[in-house]
DNA sequence: ATTAGCAATCAACTGCTTCGACTGCTATTA
DNA sequence: TAATAGCAGTCGAAGCAGTTGATTGCTAAT
């Protein structure tokens, strides 16, 4: 025979571990030559396949667990899977008109969608679903009003330009009238509509010192909502379902201390929520330079927290309005359908993009309503 | 040697039967007779104790893995002991000081209070801790306002006496201007205060026909705002924390499709809550009979779940103000430390009931502010 | 009524063997 | 010289026998 052609024998080793990778998600056994021979369709003996995986382990993307089984993907295995991955497995229609179905375009508040999104994200994958809403600290206001309670006490209610809804009792160290408080609301609206809750917390601070005369109880209020905002920027919200599936179904922990790590993380949320807040950070630097929202994984050891090495967490960002706000995705083994999970995160993505675009657009028409 | 008087022998019998749980608990290995003949103190042979044991197995309090193994204990075992705990463990005055920290006497809202108090009883019983809300609806209004959001856009808000905070967007059929928002929020005030959101539902849909000409906006208002009601009415309220942990210890479980279905309930909830809320309905009857309310345990098989069959549930009812309004308490294994989890949960309950009163007493001083 | 003693049971462990699922190597082939 | 067939080697999984030790139930003695 004539000289192999390298170009050929690399194709043909990528249809190897591509065969592998796949065939292990689905089976979850070691994958042997011979089945690879037989089924993978590449008119090869098992002895080549053999010393193809042998390359493929020697190069890291293959282990045997011992010396007498099949091969399995190494995360860099699954990394090359996912990186070249073809055929792209699109959701089913039916599935789309499911989750779209959820979505019917209705004024919702932000929080509810999101609630609901990572709800469904978490049914249709058998994975943890999640979502990190915006921080509700750098979004624009839309209304700030106060609502009496009776005696000295207030209810602050935010409203963002996003949609978001954020409340506190407050209470005053003087007892509001009625006119007062809509003299107050009026005040509030009038200068702080648009600004950030940051920037709301400076213009309290310091610009509020020169309020007029018979705004003196603004500063008490001042006071008052500004030690309620410290405290009260809320970490930055996580919603996280389906936890406990991803929990039942780690039988692959070498460790029970591996799982009892792993669910204090779940449990815990707040190391979570900080390392998706990091991952939401790169992929908007990665939107910033290239243009369209990509669909990211980071798979077992990758993560970079170390609780979740058997798993891979495949995310998005979705946007309110026009800019980026959120991340959105799933967590579940590394033995996921990553391109079915990919188009799944991708298109949720979108949809709750859409769905928050509502918010930013002028009104029109009824109100429609959901049929059961 | 004299005849043994039955009442010794049945107090004998007790004192093994609670040596028996009380180690199970605190060792998960069957519990030989030599055991409890050295470590029990009872001054009884082995042997003794043996026939002590059968006599418990017969009467279903009992029973052996196999032959050769010591004994366990059954629901019923477990029921007796918990029915008869004696020497009831308290929780540690620290532990109690930890607790109160976190419910300083600041004003809060319901729904905070009651998330963060699932939180704790999650953390504190290792075990998943869980609230079950007031039923909005049967709520007691104290405010009902509208916020402009532009256009023909409103918040609309509820603020029920025990502090829970409910809010929807709304489109209206027409655009409000300011001077119309006021005068509806005063009209809705004025008619509806003190009503509860299903009242409010009826009188939305009968009285308001009649209002007066000039408050025809106010039809198009009640109809939107009814649609939202009707949807909206969330399925009662649970806060769950800490389901992964009960999954990552449910070994002994013998099928892995008896965990599966244990996670389909924990993460719909749904069931969940039917549940609680059925369990609710029952204390408090209980209550209205018996006047304080009481902690219950349900003991594997004893809850109306079969998925919960290897759990047990401690809950306790708390209120709002004088009225029994929700549930709390904690779910984990059968192997749990009864005593010290029904002290936990009992506290709990006072701590939830004593911070939710602050909402119905009348204002007072400057709010306080929490230390980091 | 209690106990000591003893036979019986049975999971858990050990060691041994077989089986078969793989691989890696090597000589052969086209 | 790339691909293959064939074969020896490895090793887990499964099965089996034998041992150990924990624990019981029974019975006869106290």
């Amino acid at each position: 025979m004539r000289q192999l052609d390298p170009q050929i024998a690399q194709d043909r080793k990528r249809r190897v571990l591509q065969w592998v990778v796949q065939n292990y998600i689905h089976t979850s056994r070691p994958i042997a030559s011979s089945i690879i021979a037989e089924e993978a369709g590449l008119d090869l003996s098992s002895a080549t396949i053999r010393s193809i995986l042998s390359e493929l382990e020697q190069e890291g993307y293959l282990v045997q667990p011992h010396t007498s089984a099949g091969r399995v993907p190494t995360d860099r295995g699954y990394r090359f899977f996912v990186d070249y991955l073809e055929n792209v497995q699109r959701l089913a229609s039916g599935e789309k008109e499911q989750i779209e179905k959820q979505y019917c375009n209705r004024l919702e508040e932000l929080d509810r969608v999101l609630a609901h999104t990572s709800r469904l994200l978490s049914t249709v994958s058998h994975s943890a679903g999640l979502v990190l809403s915006p921080r509700s600290e750098a979004q624009g206001l839309k209304r700030l009003e106060l609502i009496g309670l009776g005696g000295n006490r207030v209810l602050a209610i935010i409203v963002t330009k996003a949609g978001q809804v954020r409340h506190w009792p407050l209470q005053l160290s003087f007892v509001p009238n009625e006119a007062r408080l809509r003299a107050l609301n009026r005040f509030l609206n009038e200068h702080l509509e648009g600004k950030s809750i940051r920037e709301v917390r400076s213009l309290l601070a310091e610009q509020l010192e020169q309020a007029e005369r018979e705004m003196r109880e603004l500063q008490d209020f001042a006071h008052t909502l500004l030690g309620e905002l410290e405290s009260a920027v809320e970490p930055d919200e996580l919603f996280l379902d389906g936890a406990t599936s991803v929990v039942a179904r780690a039988e692959e922990f070498e460790d029970t201390r591996e799982i009892h790590s792993l669910v204090r993380v779940l449990e815990e949320r707040k190391v979570l929520a900080d390392m998706l807040q990091e991952q939401f950070r790169k992929q908007l630097d990665a939107a910033k330079a290239g243009g369209a929202p990509t669909v990211r994984v980071m798979i077992g050891g990758e993560n970079t927290l170390p609780e979740l090495k058997h798993l891979s967490l495949v995310t998005t960002t979705y946007c309110a309005g026009d800019r980026l706000v959120g991340l959105l995705g799933i967590l579940g083994t590394k033995r996921m359908e990553y391109s079915r999970m990919m188009s799944l995160v991708e298109y949720m993505g979108r949809i709750v993009s859409r769905s928050l675009e509502a918010w930013d657009v002028e009104p029109e028409g009824k109100p429609k309503r959901i049929p059961r």
